[in-house]
DNA sequence: CGTACGATCTGCT
DNA sequence: GCAGATCGTACGA
């Protein structure tokens, strides 16, 4: 069952990154579904967070969906190569966001192993945010896509995560944020095993 | 207009 | 463990 819009409106971007750890996202992209079970993410929480691009209220071209309703992608291009992808979350307005940062595949695996450029499925074709775009279709061209559409949605198939199954580390790659470079923002199931083993 | 650099990944050592 | 890829974006002049 879709996970609906309201569900995105939540205020608080940290308890949502956590909670979306074990959810479904999917993609139907050219008619071929793909898509797999969230076990990484971080959160980016609003203007006064350092290391979020919409630090100090920036406002740019590129960080515009930021600030839409929450439930919409925000989807930018990194190192020249990379499309990362961040669900949206929080009212219209206040920048909060969560970075897709792994997912482990469950449907349309061919689809994604074609995408990956790998010649065999591993456990972690899908983990690292550059490589959860890629294997999804998700590039800049869908920046802003509801995630409650019949292209991108996200599932709730009632996966029970422990706690104590969930890593809480610092942010990978924001040095450049000073104190928030080490707030613990980023939750990571511990062993994918113990995701791979209930679906 | 010019410049610096990044919410990364891969391959080679 | 480390360098290189590779280019859009941000920002200052």
């Amino acid at each position: 069952m879709m996970i609906a819009k309201e569900y995105f409106l939540n205020d608080d971007v940290l308890f949502l990154a956590e909670d979306l750890i074990g959810k479904y996202l999917f993609t139907k992209i050219g008619g071929q579904i793909a898509g797999g079970v969230i076990v990484e993410t971080e959160a980016y929480k609003g203007i006064d967070d350092k290391a979020s691009h919409a630090f100090g209220g920036r406002r740019t071209k590129r960080n515009t969906t930021m600030y839409e309703e929450g439930g919409r992608l925000y989807i930018y291009l990194c190192y020249g190569i990379h499309h990362l992808s961040n669900i949206v979350t929080n009212v219209a307005g206040i920048p909060d966001a969560v970075l897709l940062r792994g997912i482990f595949p469950t449907h349309g695996e061919e689809l994604m192993l074609k995408r990956s450029h790998k010649k065999i499925i591993t456990d972690n074709i899908g983990i690292g945010p550059g490589k959860v775009s890629a294997i999804l279709g998700l590039t800049t061209d869908f920046d802003s896509t509801p995630v409650t559409s019949d292209l991108v949605w996200l599932e709730d198939r009632h996966i029970v995560i422990p706690e104590s199954e969930i890593e809480r580390l610092p942010r990978v790659g924001v040095d450049y944020a000073g104190e928030d470079a080490k707030l613990p923002y980023r939750f990571k199931l511990k062993n994918i095993d113990s995701i791979s083993k209930r679906i």
